[in-house]
This record gives structure tokens, sequence and C-alpha cells, in this order.
RNA sequence: GGGCGGAUAGCUCAGUUGGAAGAGCGCUGCCCUUACAAGGCAGAGGUCACAGGUUCGAUCCCUGUUCCGCCUACCA
């Protein structure tokens, strides 16, 4: 048998794309849904189609790809369903702006044209992203890559608006809603950001139509919205003004009286004046009061965010003011009216005040509150079951500390807008007839530049729609034939909010949807908890009553090293493709892995990353080491004995296992990184291999055959305890090491194995280290050289000299063997002895007689490494060359009869030594 | 405004029935010892944010304070 080469460091590259293409040709992947194990599936958080992949997918997928990898080697019938989003707002920005740098815009391009335009992005770009994912090792079900514009997932859409719209849980009404004025669509309550800025005050005088000498004080924060004020209010029980409930005001600048209104809502008597003004078409507050006074609406922006003179003249806003205003935008409409409210002599105070603006979460443009009529899903009903379903544990949200978030949220829940007057989407399923809405609908038809006409379409408010799965072809009501569709089109998270049963073929009943819905965890990042998550427990209640999935994971976000927010302005962006071309992908993975604690953000540094980096050619290098030894005799029958080394490791490998298991039980996935880490690096190269040694390489040593078994045995073990984290380098390594099948994929993953437990062997272990760690600190303190041989003497406890080496001999014997095997060995060597003397060292351990030996080891520890922590902090202060001169004089003492006794001991010990290493053969 | 989380070594963070402070990276010193210099060995470095309380004993439990982060929100 030849021993296979590897080279000296591991090479990702070379590896990863080779064991990637060969998983997918062998279908590794692929789920079936007759395979017998016990269903373990998650939905893939889908990205957005023409997106590409940043480090936030990269951890989000990796933990996934850990969980899928885990369970499959489990025996799990495993299910990663992948996927894209249509990712309406966004993706369509992106394309228009390809086509303002083209010089063209959607406008004039017009909607279908602009619609296949998107869909060739999508085409040439989709793929990017699957791609990278790929790269990353993802071992997602690729035959079942879904898209939320499939004509399956389209198809889910159509039948849950129609059914919400049949059960009357969707209407179509005139609110106020968040207006983005650059995308010019509506937004839902959760697509604005806010952002605290520093703002103003001001203290508007309003005079009372009955006597203009008594004015009333508004305070506002956006005066040039007073043109739309239909009221003030004023607390119903404030002394000062509810005497005048029911009287009017003259508001400024315009030639309209309002009424003063008692609300003790909108009120609080203790801020500004205690009058607030009331403009119900542009303020959500006002918008409720408005309702409960009655008022009428005045808009007087438009939907770009302009002033509109029309409406202004409809406001019966003076014409001077008109005049001066047409046109402007909010930020410049706001210092104008300022000036004209100072002129008129109507504005008595500006104060600074700090508060709250909306922005757009896709171009960061202020939203306007802004009147218009929309589509909602009336949501008490949804939301009800949903609550329910997460108080009684049906869905467990991890860590729990968001639990109350998600409750606290749902329990507070509005009405979801639904509707966008955007072009890339779901088209809503709403039509309209043509003859009984005529004075409802508005058509202005344009040219596109190439021109073909463009028709932009407005419908009114109280236009009757007709809800339907296909457009209809006669109007029940007056027999017409001509319908208009609704232009808008629903809001991206509507389709992704089916995710988890749409996937799986609803609403067909398909094979896959029974076997694997509920789904078993889903996995996602905070910022989605309620765009995505909370709908679909509301939606999958709703339509597959049961919940998507038993299990939602949160993880942390992703920052750079100084906690800041990646951003490309900022430059601070970690692309992952670029540190997995340099680093490799399993030490992306295996970093992202281990820093996922929960509730933390992750600041991610590039030399975590080289350092797990440096992990993986660890391993490979002990893999390669193992490889050495691998082509002597086949393994015994019956086995040959373990060692001490050899059962040590066994039962840390056992205890390694139990631990990873039940950590990624718990989602805890930093946890399983370090124990992994720890163990592989700590326990299995640092003492473990170095233990085995002499055994592997004496031909003749007793310990070989079990030294060489258990090296095999242990490292194709840990292969598959890592492979979930490192799927690369570990089917790399074990097909290299001997192995049965054909891929660690589909290998059974390790289970605790309790006759690998070894507590005797631990403790021993623990002597062991402490020992040899003493040896090695004094060795540096007292400046030995690597190659001089010392003699380190460890207590004074006694002293016939005459035992010593036999003594030696003993506790050595005891340290390598157990405690069941005390009699003195001459036969051969132990593997710590060799490793001492290896070292250059001998070592000299002293008990007498009776006593018990751990109590005396354990004593002779202690003791050693206080003083020697004591000679080592004066070693770090004073640095090496002055530690002797400037010691304390007891130390110096302490270290001057150490000395002596270590040179007396020297000359005995050396003798002892040469006989050892005469009976042991070693020169 | 409300809610949640955090404050532990120079940096990033672990640390659950309260019981003698941990890891990685970085730093210092010595080593190219036939798996690995992307390595080995050793070492330095901490009033566990602050102030109280409970306890024989507190990084941990309770109260308050300060600072940071996030979520959420209509104080005009």
């Amino acid at each position: 048998m030849s021993t296979p080469q590897l080279d000296k460091t591991y090479d990702p590259k070379a590896v990863e794309a080779r064991w990637y293409a060969t998983w997918i040709e062998r279908g590794y992947f692929h789920a079936s849904t007759t395979h017998p194990g016990q269903p373990y599936c998650i939905v893939i958080p889908p990205p957005n189609v023409t997106g590409s992949l940043h480090v936030g997918h990269a951890l989000n997928h990796s933990l996934q790809d850990i969980l899928i990898r885990w369970r499959r080697m489990q025996g799990r019938n495993t299910l990663w369903l992948p996927g894209t989003d249509h990712a309406g707002i966004a993706t369509q920005n992106v394309v228009e702006k390809q086509l303002m740098a083209e010089g063209t815009s959607r406008e004039s391009l017009g909607r279908e044209r602009f619609i296949e335009r998107v869909w060739q992005w999508k085409a040439t770009s989709g793929d990017t992203i699957v791609n990278q994912q790929k790269q990353l090792g993802e071992s997602c079900d690729w035959e079942r890559l879904r898209f939320t514009m499939d004509e399956g997932l389209s198809k889910a859409v159509l039948e849950v608006f129609v059914r919400l719209y049949e059960d009357g849980l969707i209407y179509r009404g005139e609110r106020l809603i968040n207006w983005c004025p650059r995308c010019l669509t509506a937004l839902s309550d959760i697509e604005v950001e806010h952002e605290d800025i520093k703002g103003k005050l001001y203290s508007i005088e309003y005079p009372l139509e009955e006597d203009p000498t008594i004015k009333l004080t508004v305070a506002t924060t956006r005066p040039e919205t007073m043109l739309g004020d239909t009221a003030v209010a004023v607390h119903p029980e404030d002394d000062r003004f509810k005497h005048l409930i029911g009287k009017r005001v003259r508001l400024p600048l315009t030639n309209r009286a309002i009424p003063i209104v008692g609300d003790a809502i909108l009120v609080d008597r203790e801020f500004g004046t205690g009058v607030v003004k009331i403009t119900p078409a542009h303020d959500f507050n006002d918008f409720e009061a408005g309702e409960r006074h009655r008022l009428p609406r005045l808009a007087i922006f438009d939907h770009q965010a302009l002033l509109d003179s029309d409406k202004l003249v409809d406001a019966s806003v003076d014409h001077a003011v008109i005049e001066a205003l047409r046109g402007l935008p909010v930020t410049k409409a706001r210092p104008k009216v300022e000036t004209l409210l100072r002129d008129l002599g109507a504005l008595v105070k500006i104060e600074d005040h700090k508060m709250a603006i909306g922005k757009c979460y896709r171009c960061k443009t202020v939203v306007e509150p802004y009147l218009s009529p929309q589509w909602f899903v009336k949501i008490q009903a949804l939301a009800d079951p949903a609550i329910k379903a997460v108080e009684d544990g049906r869905i467990r949200i991890i860590p729990e500390g968001w639990t109350n978030n998600y409750l606290g949220w749902m329990r507070e829940i509005k009405d979801w807008c639904i509707s966008r007057q955007i072009w890339w989407g779901h088209q809503i399923p709403a039509w309209y007839c043509e003859t009984c809405n005529s004075t409802l609908i508005h058509k202005q038809v344009t040219t596109s530049t190439d021109g073909l006409p463009v028709v932009r379409l407005t419908l009114l408010q109280g236009a009757k729609p007709i809800v339907a799965r296909s457009a209809p072809t006669c109007c029940s009501n007056c027999g017409s034939q001509n319908f208009l569709r609704d232009p808008d089109v629903l809001d991206t998270w509507f389709s992704s909010g089916l995710w988890p049963f749409s996937t799986l073929g609803w609403p067909e009943q398909t094979p896959e949807l029974k076997r694997y819905y509920p789904t078993s965890v889903l996995v996602t990042g905070l910022d989605i908890l309620f765009f995505w998550v909370a709908r679909m427990i509301m939606l999958g209640l709703k339509f597959m009553g049961d919940v998507p999935f038993r299990d939602v994971y949160i993880h942390a976000l992703v920052r750079d090293a100084e906690g800041q927010k990646m951003s490309k302005s900022k430059g601070n962006v970690i692309d992952p493709l670029h540190v997995m071309e340099q680093f490799g992908t399993d030490a992306l993975r295996f970093t992202l892995a281990s820093m996922a604690s929960p509730g933390r953000d992750i600041k991610l540094a590039e030399e975590r990353i080289e350092g797990y980096r440096n992990f993986a050619n660890k391993i490979w290098n002990a893999a390669r080491f193992g490889l050495m030894y691998l082509d002597g005799p086949k393994a015994a029958h019956p086995p040959p004995a373990r060692s001490f080394p050899d059962r040590w490791i066994l039962s840390r490998l056992n205890h390694t296992i139990q631990t990873i298991t039940s950590e990624l039980e718990a989602y805890r996935f930093d946890r399983a990184a370090s124990v992994l880490y720890h163990f592989i690096w700590h326990e299995y190269c640092d003492w473990y291999l170095e233990l085995i040694k002499p055994a592997l390489q004496d031909a003749a040593h007793p310990d070989g055959p079990g030294a060489r078994q258990t090296l095999v045995e242990t490292l194709e073990t840990t292969m598959r305890l890592l492979h979930p984290f490192m799927p690369f380098l570990t089917e790399e390594i074990w097909q290299t090491i001997p192995h049965q099948g054909d891929s660690i994929v589909i290998q059974s993953y390790p289970a605790p194995n309790e006759t690998w437990r070894a507590p005797e062997a631990e403790e021993l272990f623990t002597l062991l280290e402490q020992t040899v760690g003493l040896v090695r600190t004094g060795r540096v303190l007292l400046n030995y050289s690597p190659g001089q041989p010392i003699s380190f003497y460890m207590s004074h406890d006694d002293p016939s000299r005459n035992s010593r080496l036999h003594q030696l001999q003993r506790n050595l014997a005891h340290l390598s063997r157990g405690t069941a095997d005390l009699a003195p060995r001459t036969d051969w060597p132990t593997v710590n002895l060799l490793r001492l003397v290896t070292e250059g060292l001998s070592v000299g351990l002293v008990v007498s007689g009776d006593v018990d030996l751990k109590k005396a080891l354990d004593r002779i520890v202690k003791q050693q490494e206080e003083q020697l922590k004591e000679m080592g902090r004066l070693k770090g202060k004073l640095g090496n060359q002055e530690f002797v001169a400037k010691a304390p004089p007891d130390v110096i003492l302490d270290h001057q009869t150490r000395l002596r006794s270590l040179e007396h001991d020297q000359t005995m010990l050396a003798s002892s030594e040469q006989q050892l290493r005469a009976m042991l053969g070693t020169p």
C-alpha cells in the first residue's frame, strides 16, 4: 500500500470546486419524499435575485448548511430548499438606474417593455448569487430552486389574494399611508426607517374668528402643512381653552375659518402651547383625529411631495401665497411659509426640537404621509393565531429574548398596506368595469421614446373592484366587456410570506408539501423578523392550518471590526468571495460559525478568518502525519490493547461528540466551533499525536498497533464531526485516509460511544500535563537551552536516593498505563518518559513510600506552580537578563538553592538517565 | 417616549442550579525538534463598568447610576 501524498499546505482552491461538482453530480443534496428518515427541512430566506452574496448571506447560509449537513449525516430526510426573491422595489430601482444611465426611463419605456427588461436582467444576473452560494458549499436541493415570480408561486399568490379577499380580509380604501416621493409608491409601516434629527418647533398664532384680538397659539414641527389644516384641537378639560371648543379660528394665509375641537387623545396639555393644529391629509395622528371629528381632508402636496397649486386653491389659500409656493418641495416650502407667517406677524416663536423623520428603506428618501386609495390586509384576525402559536410554544424563537419583541409587535400590529405603485411584482388580481367606474378612472396617456402610447392609470377611491383568479369577461352589473386591471402590484413580502408552502407546491397537495411542511427551522437575521417571519406565521396558519416552522433561529448582524454597519460608501465591506479566494471557504464558514453567539452583533475582522485558515492547515498537517504511519500492518484481530494516550484521546473524543451534538441542538454554533477547535488543535495535535510518536516511530513498540489503529479511527471520526463546518477540507482528507463509503457527505454523524469513556485516563492525563508543564516552565525560567539535558528536582520529600530511580520508573509507568498497572515496567519504554527524554529532560518525582500517589503528585504540582509563577512574574517584569540580578533576596536564595540541588541531582540523575536510555534502547 | 441587549485581558468574546477568573487573536522570550514557521514551547496581562443590597461566599441574584448598541414609537 502506497502512502498517498499530500502537499505541505492545504490549498483550498484545488479542492473546493472539484468536490462540489462531485456532490452535485451524485445528487447528495437532492431530497426524496420517499426517504425513510424523519424529515428535516429548511427553506432558505430567498436573497434578491439580482443581488450578490454579501457577508450577511454568508453567515446565514453557513449556519443553515451546518444544520442541514449535520442532520443529513444523522440520517434525517433533509431538504434545504433554495430560491430567490423578485424584491420588487429594490430590483426595479436597480433597473431604473440602468435606464437612467442609458438616458431613458421606465415611464418612457412603458410598463410591458419595462417588465420585459427586468426579466432580461434577471436572466443575466439571476444566476450570480446562486453560483456564489455553491461556492460557499451550500448543500441545497438545486433541483427545487424557486423564484417568487415562478409560475407556481405566482399561482399561490393569486390564490391567497383571492381567498383573503373572499374572506373579507383584504380591502381597498383611502387611507393615509407612507409614501416615497422618489419611488412614487406606498410603503408599509415597517418599510420606513426612522431617524432622529434636530428640527424646530414653530409657534403660530391663529386668531379667533369672532374676536381676532384673541389668538390661539399652535405648536407644530411642520408649518408648511398648516395650509391644509381643517381644525385645531385643545384638551377638552383644559381650563385655558375648553370654553373655546365649538368656536372657530381663522387660518392665516388662507381664507378659511376652521373649528376648534376638543380631543383628549391628540392633545397633551403639558406639551407646547396646548393647542394642536389638525392636518388630516398630512399627518397620521391628525388623520385619526380627523376621523373622530369627521373633518375634511385637504391634501396640499402631490405625489412627488410638491405643493400643488390646484389643491392650494381647493384649500382656499390666498392668491399671493399660492404664487409664492407653487410647485415647491417640502424642504423649500417650509422656510417660505415661515417667512410668510413672519411677515404676517403670526409666527411668535421658533425653538429647537428633536424629532424623528421617516425614510424609505430602499432609497432613503424622506417619506411623506400621503392620502391615497390602497389595498390593505385586515390583520387582526391573522395576527391572533400567530400570537397564540408563539405563546403556546408551537413556534420557538431562539434566542428566546426576541419572543417578547415579536409578541409586542404583533399585539400592536396595524393593517398591512400591500399595494405598491410600481411595475415589477405580482399585479393585483382586481379589475374594474370601465363603464360602471367611468368617473373614477383617470387615464393619462403619454408617448414612449419610440412612439408607443403609455397609459398612466389612476383609480379613485370608490371604484368597485372585481377580484378574481382570471380577468372577468362580462360586467355583472352593466354587461360591459371593457375592464381595466388595477395597475398596482403587491408588496414583495406578500409573496415571500407564502414561501414555506408555496415553494413546496401549494395550492396543489404535493407529496413535498405533505412530507416537509411544517419545516423544521427558519434561520434568519433580526432585520426581517417582522417583514417576513411574522407574515409567514400568519399566512402559514391561515392557509396550511399549521405553523410554517417549529423553530425560528435569529442570528446576529455582521458588522466590521469597529462594529459599524458594512456599507460600500464606508469602504468597510468584507466581500465573502474575496475572503474565500484568499483563505478558503472552510475558513470563512468556520469563522462565521464560531462568532455566531446569540444576542451579539458579529464584528468581523480578516485576522480572524486568517486564524481559522491556519486551523484548516493544522488539520491538514495532522492528516499528513497520520498518513505517514498508515502503511503498516492492518489492524490486528482482536484489536490491540489501547495504551493510555489512546484511551485518553478516545475519551476526549467521546466527550467532544457529546458536546458538539448538544450545542448544535441548542443552535450554539459558536460553542460547537470552539469545542471542535480546542479538541483538534490542543488535544489531538498538541498532546495525542506527540504522545504516540514514540510508539509510531519504533516499529517494534508494543503500543504501535494500538496507536496506529486509534490514530486513524480518531482522525476519521473527527473529520465526520467537523464536516458540517468545513465540508471541503474534511472530504478531501477523508477520501485520503482509510474509510468506507463514497463520500463523507453521506456518512453517519459520530455518535457518543460510552465504551470510549475513560475517566481514569483523563485524570492521569491531567497529572501528566501538569508535570510536563512544570518541567517546561522550569527549563525556560532557568535558561536551559533546548538541547541541554536537565534534571528537575521537584520535591524535598524524603529521600532515599536509592529508591529514586525505582520511583521514577514507577510513577511514569503509572502515568502511562493507568492505575491498574503499578508494577514497574522495565521491558519497554513508556511514552512519557521517552517524550521527556526526547526533549532532553528527565523528571524526578519523589514520593515517600506509602503515600497516595495522586495526592502526592497533586501537592508537588501545586507547590511548584506557585514558586514558578512567582519567578515568572519577576522575570516578566525584569526581563531575562536582569532576572537574577534584581530579584529580591529570598527569591535569589531560593533560586540558588534550587540550582545547587539541581546540580547535585543532575549528577545522580545523569547516571540514572544513562541507565534508562540503555534500558530503553535509546542512544 | 417605551422595550431589549451589552459593559470580563491590548482587541474580539466565552463563562447556568453562586464556590479559587477562561479562549482566540495580539504582545514578549526561546526554538527552522523528520505533520505543520499558516508551526512548537513558555510567559506577561483582569478591582469581571460604578454604587449599594442578599449570602459564609457574587462576574453570576436584586436595586440604582453611567456609557454603548439595537428594536420600536404619532408627544404636535
